[in-house]
DNA sequence: AAGGGGGCCAACCGCCACATC
DNA sequence: CGATGTGGCGGTTGGCCCCCT
């Protein structure tokens, strides 16, 4: 799909990114990381808002995403989990390791709806046979239309920082590429009752050690041209630029 | 063979929460 | 404590693709 590329007021560019924007963007984070997303097309020598490239990074570039080929199981974990939580999916893809909650979303409206629909329509067929007998009040509930409704037990939405989008990408060659960072509140489990082992197994590689390595990508998946390309037209981040965000760029 | 329409999906938009000043 | 900046989320858009007629 190629999208007119264009510029807005603020000179930023918008729409589809370039094999050239895209090498730059891997080739930028590759070495100095994410630090700061509006400063970061700056430093990069790229035309875009902050926002495109984090979007374009974290649903797209970043290593180890997953792409289409969604297997029985991830279909079968993407429908329980919205039937649990709707249409929360930044907190869907957490639980599906290389999905994006925008992949999630869109593969949700073009494919799993349907089939989630289908079932529902089914299994209603199969009740009103065995229950012919009775008022529609007697029948099993009806399960959620989620594309509809609401959950209404879930709290409102709020910024959550597990989601994959929002994972810490920790990349390391040795240890993992992905993984996703833990709730900073326990509210929403004891609500929503979701099973947290997966988001903490990675606690399990992690030691204080960990927090003194370095920010590494793990580069093993981006040809190597993609990896020198175009040095010149970055801007290094500058030591004071990077140290004035509390070294969190290097956690 | 052509073209119309729906499907798919990358990207944008607006809003919100949190952090910092 | 309010203003501002930044990041994250879900909803929506729009353009290409592909199938059907």
């Amino acid at each position: 799909m190629v999208k007119n590329t264009y510029s807005d007021k603020s000179g930023h560019r918008k729409g589809t990114w370039t094999p050239e924007e895209d090498k730059k963007l891997i080739a930028y984070i590759t070495r100095y990381g994410h630090w700061n997303w509006n400063l970061l097309p700056k430093f990069a020598g790229l035309e875009r808002c902050g926002k495109s490239c984090r979007l374009r990074w974290l649903n797209y570039l970043r290593p180890n995403i997953k792409r289409g080929n969604y297997t029985q199981e991830e279909d079968e974990t993407i429908i329980k989990m919205v039937q649990r939580l709707g249409n929360r999916w930044s907190l869907i893809a957490a639980q599906l390791p290389g999905r994006t909650d925008n992949e999630i979303k869109n593969y949700w409206h073009t494919n799993l709806k349907k089939k989630y629909h289908q079932q529902n329509v089914n299994a209603e067929t199969e009740v009103s046979k065995s229950k012919d007998h009775q008022s529609p009040d007697e029948a099993l509930p009806k399960p959620n239309n989620v594309d509809d409704v609401p959950f209404q037990n879930l709290p409102p939405t709020s910024q959550s920082t597990d989601s994959c989008t929002t994972s810490s990408i920790i990349i390391s060659p040795t240890q993992f590429s992905i993984t996703t960072t833990g709730r900073s509140s326990d509210d929403s489990k004891e609500k929503f009752d979701i099973p947290y082992e997966d988001e903490f197994a990675f606690a399990d590689v992690m030691n204080e050690s960990f927090w003194l390595e370095p920010y590494v990508v793990d580069i093993s998946c981006y040809p190597s041209d993609v990896l020198v390309a175009e040095p010149d037209c970055f801007s290094p981040v500058p030591d004071v630029e990077l140290w004035s965000h509390d070294h969190e760029y290097f956690a």
